[in-house]
DNA sequence: TTGACGTGTCACTGGTCGGTGACATACTGA
DNA sequence: TCAGTATGTCACCGACCAGTGACACGTCAA
């Protein structure tokens, strides 16, 4: 790799990251790993990242790592203000959900944070937070409504078992890595928004 | 501690176990770490254990990680009997919930394996799948039935809030280091359930 | 008393880790 | 042409890791 040509190194690098994160998981994710993923000297990670920090906060602006998150709900928010609230509800959550299906990279960085918290999880926790609790903010419930709170679990259930999907199989039974399995789910969601919104008795 | 007592210098060793699991969290357990917290040589982590997994295996049966959890539903699964099904599911989730908020060494374990699968998780799982998954399946409610997804979802959504809770603050807005917090969750999983016994329109 | 065994100590290997300093080579502008 | 700089290579440091072999000492039975 001896190119003289920073930019492609910096490029090696990132992908290196990319690939260690997919395969290995966070827990792989070391200088000498990058290195030598990225077939390159680790002390360029230092000269041009200024190290591991900085390489992933680099990394983590990275479409690969988080990209068009909110496109992804975007075209189907703007035709979606006129149904129903709990439909709209509902999307939200599982587009949520899905949305880090398709980001492996995102599932892994949020596992971890779930078991550590230091500065390399914060590092990629801001990236996601500044564009995914912002959705969050715009549920359309109050937070002392009981849909809020439905929502918060709902969301917490389908990223969960997101993230569990990538070594488990089932979860109380459902199958978490086949489509019926989050087909399942989704209506599971939906029925559960459906049904807050049709009662009869709303209490405080 | 050269005091020539196995059984004392065993119990040195798993309680080590215990402490470094709950002070520096899974990543720290390695047989150096644990030689060095309990004060005795690591060469007799292998002879009285037969290394770091059958260590593991043996710190398992320990009360400390996972002891009277099933008691804990137990006293009111009886008298829970006559109530209506959504109150029992409702118990039974929150219960879960609880009884895990009480065991941070299974939390502990919990959050690692949703981040990576190994030997030592899988000798954490076994044994409590063996007591807790058989819970799931008494849930009193059919595989097919919308209350069984929903019953999927919300112990999914609480074990989760519940593991992130050792290190975040907020769920969604929601404080999840807080008894206001999680009283909140509970009525919300509580008023879940009972919409969903009291609606209508069942579909299949 | 002697010999076998259980218990604990110590020193070492080979390996990986994060991090740094010294050097070789190419490119670029004066 | 020459000097400075950007890029990449290499060797090394001290620390930790898992694992092993050799040894010292106390106990207990023959």
């Amino acid at each position: 790799m001896s190119e003289r040509d920073r930019q492609r190194t910096e490029k090696q690098i990132i992908d290196a990251v990319a690939r260690l994160l997919a395969e290995k998981g966070f827990a792989a994710l070391g200088i000498n790993a990058i290195a030598r993923e990225a077939g390159v000297d680790k002390v360029l990670i230092y000269r041009y990242f200024g190290g591991l920090p900085k390489l992933l906060e680099a990394f983590a602006k990275t479409p690969e790592y988080w990209s068009s998150y909110e496109e992804i709900l975007g075209g189907e928010v703007d035709e979606l203000a006129q149904r129903p609230r709990h439909e709209r509800l509902a999307t939200l959550v599982n587009g949520m959900a899905r949305a880090f299906r398709k980001r492996p990279l995102s599932l892994e960085a949020m596992a971890w944070e779930s078991v550590e918290s230091n500065d390399l999880t914060r590092i990629l926790a801001e990236t996601r937070e500044h564009s995914g609790k912002r959705l969050l903010s715009m549920l359309g419930a109050a937070p002392q409504e009981d849909a809020y709170t439905a929502a918060a679990l709902l969301s917490a259930a389908t990223l969960y078992l997101s993230m569990l999907a990538r070594h488990e199989t089932h979860w109380a039974g459902i199958p978490i890595q086949s489509a019926r399995g989050w087909q399942q789910l989704e209506r599971g969601v939906e029925t559960i928004l459906k049904a807050l919104e049709a009662r009869p008795d709303h209490e405080a």
